[in-house]
Formats: structure tokens, sequence, C-alpha cells
DNA sequence: TTTAAATGAGTGATTGCTCACTTATTTTGT
DNA sequence: ACAAAATAAGTGAGCAATCACTCATTTAAA
């Protein structure tokens, strides 16, 4: 009934689109992971996006609603991407196949997006890790759930699941914002591989070999 | 001639201190850790160090002076402890040994000033983990290092050492980050076993047996 | 007395945002 | 089909507030 499928959901932020909103939104997402929310200004964003200051006003509220709007986009794209992993039925190898596949594939997807999803969610208190309701609203709290379910059926052993979740995220996110940094090109998906291979060992599971 | 002892070097930005010059960085290192270098007024700091705003220039330059001498402080703290650990030769495993508990102490000494590395490292582009000279400017670069020096040595197969030093980096960093971000509570320094564990993992080294 | 430390009002520049206005598009009346 | 009316899209000068920073002056230390 609530089965949950997974097929390539919406794009980035208005990927293809050259509606002012979209080139708005194209220049705010630019600037804000180059520089922060705080280190660029209004009057910069319209500037980029070759329109008058004053329709930044039309489309958003204010500065932070456009900030908000961004990050949310590629907040929830990761969040339910990793739910929808924990809705497989396939084991723990499989889900962690899917999940570092697909963050690859949505970080290469809108990299300007996932940099600034990667270098700023802290400038939302909101969008925190912190424990919420029942429904995971972050990536690290799905992928705390699903270990959680994992460590139920006696996939892995019973240990504290945040720390580990985070452990396992932290092979393929720091990578990424290495990248990030500067410390290497290419995109992430040529890497998905020894991404599997080292999150699998973190978490215990023995690789299986070529059939 | 060259070796390099590792006792407890200078602690994090005038710890324990009472001067003016003191009072402002502390006041500085925890507002940037919290807004960002661009979210935080110079009145703001001179107000919270309890101090004259003009004061502020007596002892820095100028705002991003300040918020630079407080980074580099960190920065260069953690990558000449991961230098240090390189110059060890008890192996591999006994390098990731040190690394991890050190990198969790410096963590906890001051968590104001390593919460401000982890957060805002990106705000200063010179700081980057970009290949520098043949001496590793960053945490990063140090550990690639160190890791192509075991590779030559044959304790672990050849691979790109570039992501192997960021997935081992993510394995305690990432955490770290989500504690920052409050996935949870407590020190670092209580996980550092199964940090280690996750590490030697990931670089592929089977974990020795309790002698 | 001399020198250094500390102040805070004041500077011009920049900030996020508004609003009276123009231009473009759609809807309506005949 | 066509113009008039109504609505939507887009502009940019201008506002009050805030910004990083200076400097003449006062306070404290040597």
């Amino acid at each position: 009934m609530s089965e949950i499928h997974y097929h390539e959901p919406a794009r980035g932020v208005s990927a293809v689109d050259g509606t002012n909103k979209a080139k708005i939104e194209r220049a705010a997402v630019w600037l804000f992971s180059e520089h922060g929310v705080d280190g660029v200004s209004t009057k910069s964003i319209a500037q980029k996006a070759g329109v008058s200051e004053g329709l930044l006003y039309r489309y958003f509220k204010n500065k932070d609603t456009l900030a908000r709007e961004l990050m949310r986009a590629i907040h929830i794209r990761l969040t339910e991407m990793i739910i929808a992993a924990a809705a497989r039925e396939e084991g723990l190898a499989d889900q962690v196949s899917f999940i570092v596949r697909h963050y690859c594939e949505i970080a290469d997807d809108d990299w300007t997006l996932f940099r600034y999803h990667i270098l700023h969610l802290h400038h939302f208190p909101s969008f925190s890790d912190a424990p919420a309701g029942d429904w995971p609203n972050s990536p690290h709290m799905a992928a705390v759930k699903l270990l959680q379910s994992a460590m139920n059926k006696g996939e892995i052993p019973q240990s504290d699941s945040n720390i580990l979740a985070a452990m396992a995220l932290g092979v393929v996110l720091h990578p990424a914002q290495a990248k990030v940094l500067g410390a290497f090109d290419g995109c992430l998906s040529d890497h998905i591989a020894v991404f599997e291979t080292g999150v699998l060992a973190v978490l215990g599971l023995k690789q299986e070999e070529e059939a």
C-alpha cells in the first residue's frame, strides 16, 4: 500500500528552465555555495541573474527564504533517497550499494547545489541532525533508522547506530567535501566502487566475491 | 637530526588568558563558529568580549585577519599532528591509532575552535586541500603523504591515496561534523575505539587481537 | 612625564528591502 | 478581428539600518 518507488525524482533546482525565477535560483545557488548566505548581497544575485533587484522579491519573500528553499530542495532529495533505500528488502549490502550510487549521482547531477548543501547546511539549524519525530528529517537520521533496522534483523551487531551511521556516511561524504575543497577533480561517481567497499568495511560486512 | 617530537603542543587559542586580546579571540571564535565570518559584526565581537570596538584594531589589522589567525591556529595544529604521526615508525596501525586519539583530543580540548575549523574552513581558500609543495599544508594532504608512504612500504595495496585518505579521515571527521550539527552529545574521545576500528577497516587492515 | 592601552562617536560605503512606476501579457466587450 | 481594460511582470532610485574601520581623545601604566 505505502510501497515506496524511487525512480529518478525531480532534478536539482530549475535545472533546465529559462524563466527569470530559474535564473535567480541558479545565480543564487552558485553565489551562496561560493560565499555563503551572509557573504552574498541581493544586488549581486540580481546582477548575476541579469534581472533587477526588485524582481527577487516577487518570487521570494526575502533573501533567507530564497536560501532556505534551495537548501531544502537538496536536503529532502538526499533524505528521501536514503528512506527509499531503507524500504528495499534485499539486505543491508544492497541498501549500501543503492545509497552510495545514488548519493554520488545526485551530487554529480547538480554539483553546485550539492556543494551548497555540504558547505552551508549548518546555516539552517532547522535542517539539523537532531533526533526529530518518527520520520527522519535528514540524511543522517534516515541512515540511523536504516542501521537500527539492520541491527534488529541481526544483519550487523548491535552498537551505537548514531556513531555508526556517521562513520559510514563519512566514507562517502568526506571525499565529497575534499573534492569541494579542491583535493581532486572528476566526478564522484568515478569512485562508487571504492566508496561501497569502504562503507561495507566500516559496517563490518564482508564484501561478497564476484559471482 | 630532524626527529619530530610530539608532546602536547600549544593549546587552542589563548585558552586560559585574561588579557583583552584573549577576550577578543574567545569572543570572535565563538561567534565565527556559530554564524560564520560574514555573519558576525565587529561590533558584536567587541560587545561579547566586553571591550570597545576600536580595540579590535589595535590587536588585529582587520576582521578578516582575526578570523584567519584563529583558523590558522587550529589548522596547523591538526596538520602538524598528522605529520608527527607520519614520523612514527611502528607501522600504519600505530599511526592510525595515534591520529584518531589526538584528533579527538584536540577537538575536545577546544571544541569551539574545532567547530570553527570544521564548519568554516572553506571560507579561507588559502587553507585548501589542493596539492601544494612538498610539505603538506593541510590535514588531508598530510594524511595523503602518510598513506603513500605506507603503500610504498607495502603495508597496504597501492590505490588512489587521495580518495583513501579522504575516506579514512571521513570515518572520524564526519561523526565530528554530526556532533557539531547536534546529532549526539558527549565528547569525541568517548568513541576513539570505534573510530580506530572503522579507519583500520577502511584501510583494509585487520585489527590485531587482544594480546 | 612619557608611553601604551582603551574608548566610542563619527565616516563613507553597503546592506536588505520597498514602492511608485513602466512594460508586457492576458482577458474582456463588441 | 480589434481595441479597451485588467492583470501580471519587471524596473531601479531611494530608504533606514548596518557595515568595517578611523581617530581625536581619555585613562592607565611605567
